[in-house]
DNA sequence: CGCAAAATTGATGCCAGTCAAATCATGTGG
DNA sequence: CCACATGATTTGACTGGCATCAATTTTGCG
């Protein structure tokens, strides 16, 4: 049952393999669709065009910068991390995609793919092809809804970090996002896995490693959280949102 | 002439008013519409929904942080900026809106408009309602690929300044971008009015104001800007794209 | 002209980056 | 099963770039 407290590969969701239909109805991008007033028929449209891609293991590309750009994808189970590499090899971390997100949308404006995604454990993925989806949008209203929904709201996403925060705050906000985005998608909010490495992190907040070091131990010893090696436990949430408040709500 | 060398109102542009569909035909969406492969005739149903807005001027706003969400809008003439408050009052400049780019598009995902838009000087827009824009889009699918890219592109774009660059960086980034989306609309690149206060810049590039103004007058020194108020020549693109390339390329 | 706001210039301090080294985790081969 | 190698993480000491504070000059406008 550790699939319900972390997001890894959860065997008993599966187990539905075998039925498409029943399958996609609780993958990520249905239920996003759903969530966001799609009626049933329209989903059964969407589920002849998806199709399902894994598991890819750490460290597989879901997708590389420059690869053609065809299709959109939805995690179902796992983490990716978007990056891109900058002209001096330097890893810029984009972002984090926790099950239920979808990746790809910035590629939308382009033949090609602006970024790299990469399975950080053991990741799942329903595939949309954009040209076919786009189609489809345009006989769904409720889908094409959707996406613009969905592409708005990356905008907003993107913004966030792009703040003067001090290094509390940037840490601050970034446990308390991921905790309301696995609760989103009902996993615990209080305890979780941290996929991805510290470095990752450091970068994706633009810190440098020691300091997300320093900041979580700081964080441990005034009681917020309790961290363990990649497991994260949040024990003063009130106060880590106060934190985080200046950049969460803006 | 001083329309061609500035983004300012250019009266020869609004002596056309009284046809609407000249009129329209010069007016940025539809030339971005025009210029993603969007048909004429597809053209003439996008103006009938278009309701022209202006003119504003310096401290008007478009719309405000809260207000309902029903309309997005490109920039016609004139500089916009977008904003948002925090909770302790303080501002937060999200970007700056030149002719021929939509504004309005984050508050797709939410039934108000996230963030406040106000007028920097004179400035023309043309509004559309967005669930009519929407219908529309589901019938022509060149509108509905063209607000699709207008969002992904966004995303892009609002990560650009989300990376710990030097000030130095920020603000050769800044200029360059600023250079390359007038001579996109057709103004010169090379001299053009810094239409926003130095303040307003300092808080989009999240410098402090004296670091702008520090910034300016040594890259003035080193012959690669001639700064006069307002005013901005730019004296050796190479050499600011240099330092700028690092953030635009990515 | 005269005031208020904006912009510039100088002096100082702090947060977070950098460098360096120790410690820990994990996997491998003997 | 243990010794070791390797990479990730942590910890400490030091440094630098930019913010902050303060004072002055310039601009905009009635």
């Amino acid at each position: 049952m550790s699939g319900v407290a972390f997001p890894r590969l959860d065997r008993s969701v599966l187990a539905d393999d075998g039925d498409a239909l029943t399958f996609c109805s609780t993958c990520a991008f249905s239920q996003v669709c759903l969530s966001q007033g799609m009626d049933k028929s329209s989903l059964q449209d969407l589920h002849m065009l998806v199709e399902h891609v894994g598991p890819l293991h750490a460290g597989e590309h879901v997708f590389r910068e420059g690869d053609p750009f065809e299709a959109i994808a939805a995690v179902r189970a796992g983490t990716v991390k978007t990056y891109s590499v900058d002209r001096d090899g330097r890893e810029h971390v984009l972002g984090f995609h926790l099950p239920g997100e979808v990746i790809g949308l910035n590629a939308i404006d382009g033949d090609h793919y602006p970024c790299n995604a990469v399975a950080l454990d053991t990741v799942m993925l329903c595939r949309f092809s954009f040209p076919k989806i786009s189609v489809l949008a345009a006989r769904l209203p409720g889908l094409q809804q959707t996406l613009f929904r969905l592409l708005s709201r990356d905008i907003g996403n993107a913004s966030l970090l792009a703040g003067d925060w001090s290094a509390d705050e940037r840490m601050a906000a970034f446990l308390i996002g991921l905790s309301r985005r696995l609760a989103a998608r009902g996993f615990s909010p209080d305890r979780f896995q941290l996929t991805m490495a510290r470095t990752d992190i450091a970068n994706y907040l633009r810190l440098a490693p020691e300091t997300v070091s320093r900041v979580l131990k700081r964080f441990q010893d005034e009681g917020m959280v309790r961290v363990d090696r990649r497991e994260l436990e949040i024990t003063a949430r009130a106060r880590l949102e106060g934190l985080a408040g200046a950049i969460l709500r803006g």
